[in-house]
DNA sequence: GTTTTATGAATGAACG
DNA sequence: CGTTCATTCATAAAAC
């Protein structure tokens, strides 16, 4: 699983072989996924989906060879949603960079790798065509052959050059358009959404105007950019720009619809703009949802470290390009902050009760959190490291953002002995908190460790994934770096204001460490 | 037409076709024979290839023109075969001259043009650059993604396959003999083969030689030029050998040689069998790489908590926003890391030996890993949370996924007091250890933090992206759980296996929790 | 349990 | 060379 996955996957056949030994495993995992939850209970696990572990076979007369196991990747909803609203705002075929990235905000939900990511879009993206053109044909006369087979590119040709806009370029359009949104866009995906999807929810839907939503009022000003799908630069705009949001999509709980009143504070001001279809829910720009969560912090942990840092660190995310957008604002917050929303199409709005909830939660919770007194801890250098949580939506009001940790871990944590254990290794630990709130807080929220690097400890807490007062939290020598790179090895340092905050809110997914 | 030709535009034009008039070039006739069989069913085997003549005549309608459809080129086993054994040798992309010969030799297993050929040589190379690539990065992937990207396809995205790092530049003339193995295996292209086909047979057996026979006596003069891992078939095993799985990459230590002998025994015997792949450490899937890095990890942090469970833990993953560029590169970072590299041509070889590297590390590491003897710990729940790191590369030798930890601080967790602390709101804590080798875990390495959930305390450590035996690491009742659902509130169960060990390698970048 | 459909995966062919 | 398109294969999920 992994992540890549693949292994299993892809290759699929290639190599398998072996393994097979265990057989089945397979994969599944995910499963677990699926269906969440809820049910979930355990049981779940079992089985797999997938699992098959079919044949495996072996080996039959000859050879064997192993059928392998690959599963193949079963999207869950949530990551299907968030696919077609990326793929509905316009990124109809993301570039490479950002393939990552999609995939892990779908990681979220459930393994899954670059790969299934590329496929999908591939997928959707002629699927979309073909269904378009098919539809179109028909009038046409051509009609089905089209369909069928397609001249290719080579030769003939044809055809292709018809297409006529598949959705994609459109999008704009279609958005806006609510016609026929359903349509294309949707279609396939929406179907499979909803098929497969399940339940369900959405289906529904119209689609209105997803995209728009996402994007925002950026979108609605730069509407080129946006718009097309092409890959090209504008979408990534675009797509950080949702991503960014990214919660937007699936978040919301279905059944929940905010009035246009809710909305309106949610996004607050901001957003209204929106365009339009969109109408109501949606929202936000990405910028939008983070900075709500802000405001907040608090401080949070301390932690003890010393020794040297390696940090290891998974990285986790890298964070993105930018997308510029920046967004930001503040604001306001709190309470109402908690929106992200956006979700996508009328998901949407379903959605966003959810999330309303979470800011609630989180905001409660936040006051628990007590700043670190931070043990002091004789430890030298400490690292502390957070991580935002991925899923999350937005922001989450962040309550805190000073760190929210628990005080008593970190001393505890520090206190132990640990010893200068292993020497080369560093220690870093990370910690998520919870609330009980249940992870309302998650989403905005994001883990931080700090650990000894001496001893090894480390102590965790949560932290928003708003703007973090370094200093205040751990002091004028702390320094707060954000894991990055190719693969989250780099180290980069976090610039800070005068007064030692943050000059942008930690992202969520990014683990960041502190440096004592 | 044929085949290729025509537009030939491309590529140069030169070859275009000759042959291929036929439509179904069929050839056929052996085709049968070949492989067929075995493989299964088949098929696609049987089809085929090429086959379908269909079409072409088609015209039908009085329209127009028939397209021609030139049936697209549909590579039998053999020819993959030969392919792979061509293109693990070291050429990559054939110079001009030598496409003719080569398809010469193809032919005997069905119609093929040289465009064909061309068009193979070219596919191969560039995804199997972007399975690297993904490999490397991020990802995966898988993949995929990590992956990045993928294999797939295309292009982006993809790269799906794995594969090898062909040696490179040889390129020899390979050719000349004939002998062909009927071998070997699959590669990639075998997957195809194999996969599609399905089921395949061949695989095994035989295998034997296969490269060695296509190469011919140059290969075995030159053993290590060829010997190479590619992915050929023999390749995976040996993969797996050292990664396990994950094939992907590269794996070769580059500065290996093989000894005659030794090529001989792997092709041979077909890969021997070797299965060993798995042996002890890692297995992984994930990625092979990763393993190197796994071991490492380090435990880490404890930390308190105390509350309840809630877990919220973050996830980790987003992140996006920001900016910019992502490039990469650079870095590097990590010792071994470097390698993304990869690259292509000539870089592959460099890359190979990084990756020995990794492997040799991996192989290393992996033994340090401890079990994590479980504190014990009185506590009640504990709860460990495992991220993978996004950023991952691949995933590691995993060395060790035999969590890291450092029992000291866990002892330590546990121990602390914590207390029920406040109700609801749970403190979970992640931690991200972060080696000190840096990163190198990172990619495959993921964070784990235990948590005990009477006292809050957690402790972190590394773990890599790989399975994790949950029940020697922490105990018959442990249990492993994953955040997922739409906002990673969702906790699922991480399927194990009846040893214990879950099914599928730690997500990285996701969420682990393991419920003591 | 079998058939169909939807869609993940893979790869040949081409374009730029 | 990287990307994109078209196709095909295989299979998980639905429909019967």
């Amino acid at each position: 699983m992994a992540s890549s996955s693949f292994n299993n996957s892809h290759w699929p056949s290639m190599f398998r072989s072996k393994h097979a030994a265990e057989p089945c495993q397979t994969t599944q995992p995910d499963i677990s996924s699926s269906p969440p939850s809820l049910l979930s209970a355990g049981g779940a696990s079992t089985t797999t989906t997938t699992g098959r572990c079919l044949k495996h076979s072996i080996s039959v007369g000859g050879e064997e060879r192993a059928p392998d196991p690959k599963p193949r990747w079963n999207p869950r909803p949530e990551q299907i949603r968030i696919l077609e609203a990326i793929f509905n705002s316009g990124m109809v075929n993301p570039p490479r960079d950002e393939i990552p990235r999609i995939r892990m905000r779908l990681q979220q939900y459930g393994q899954v790798g670059d790969a299934n990511v590329f496929y999908w879009f591939q997928n959707r993206k002629s699927r979309s065509k073909n269904k378009l053109r098919s539809s179109t044909a028909g009038t046409g006369r051509l009609g089905l052959q089209g369909l069928a087979r397609a001249p290719g590119r080579g030769a003939a040709a044809a055809p292709p050059p018809v297409e006529p806009p598949p959705l994609v370029q459109n999008q704009f359009h279609m958005l806006a358009s609510p016609a026929q949104a359903p349509t294309s866009s949707s279609s396939s995906s929406s179907d499979r959404s909803s098929g497969s999807s399940k339940p369900a929810a959405e289906p529904a839907m119209p689609a209105t105007a997803a995209p728009m939503d996402l994007l925002g009022p950026l979108a609605a000003a730069c509407p080129q950019m946006y718009y097309q799908g092409s890959p090209v630069a504008p979408a990534h705009k675009v797509l950080d720009l949702v991503a960014s949001v990214e919660p937007v999509f699936q978040p919301w709980p279905q059944g929940y619809c905010l009035s246009a009143a809710e909305v309106a504070t949610i996004l607050g001001g901001q957003y209204m703009h929106v365009p339009v279809q969109q109408q109501p829910p949606a929202p936000l720009p990405a910028g939008a949802l983070l900075g709500l969560c802000n405001d907040v912090t608090e401080p949070t942990a301390v932690v003890t470290g010393h020794k040297t840092c390696a940090w290891g660190p998974a990285g986790l995310g890298q964070s993105w390009p930018c997308g510029g957008a920046d967004h930001h604002q503040p604001g306001k917050n709190n309470n109402t902050a908690a929106r992200e929303l956006a979700h996508e199409d009328d998901a949407t709005k379903l959605g966003l009760l959810q999330y309303g909830f979470g800011a609630t939660t989180a905001m409660e919770a936040a006051p628990a959190v007590a700043p670190l007194a931070a043990s002091p801890a004789g430890g030298a250098v400490t690292m502390a490291s957070v991580s935002a949580s991925t899923a999350g939506l937005t922001g989450f009001p962040a309550s805190t953002n000073g760190v929210v940790a628990n005080y008593d871990l970190l001393q505890a944590g520090l206190a132990v002995p640990g010893g200068g254990a292993g020497a080369g290794r560093a220690p870093a630990a990370v910690a998520v908190a919870a609330d009980a709130a249940p992870t309302a807080a998650q989403e905005g929220v994001v883990a931080l460790c700090i650990t000894d690097s001496i001893t090894g400890k480390s102590v965790a807490h949560n932290v928003a994934a708003a703007r973090l007062d370094v200093r205040a939290q751990f002091g004028e020598a702390a320094v707060l770096l954000r894991c990055g790179g190719e693969r989250g090895l780099d180290l980069e340092p976090v610039p800070v204001d005068a007064s030692g905050c943050t000059v942008e809110p930690l992202q969520r997914g990014a683990f960041y460490y502190v440096l004592l």
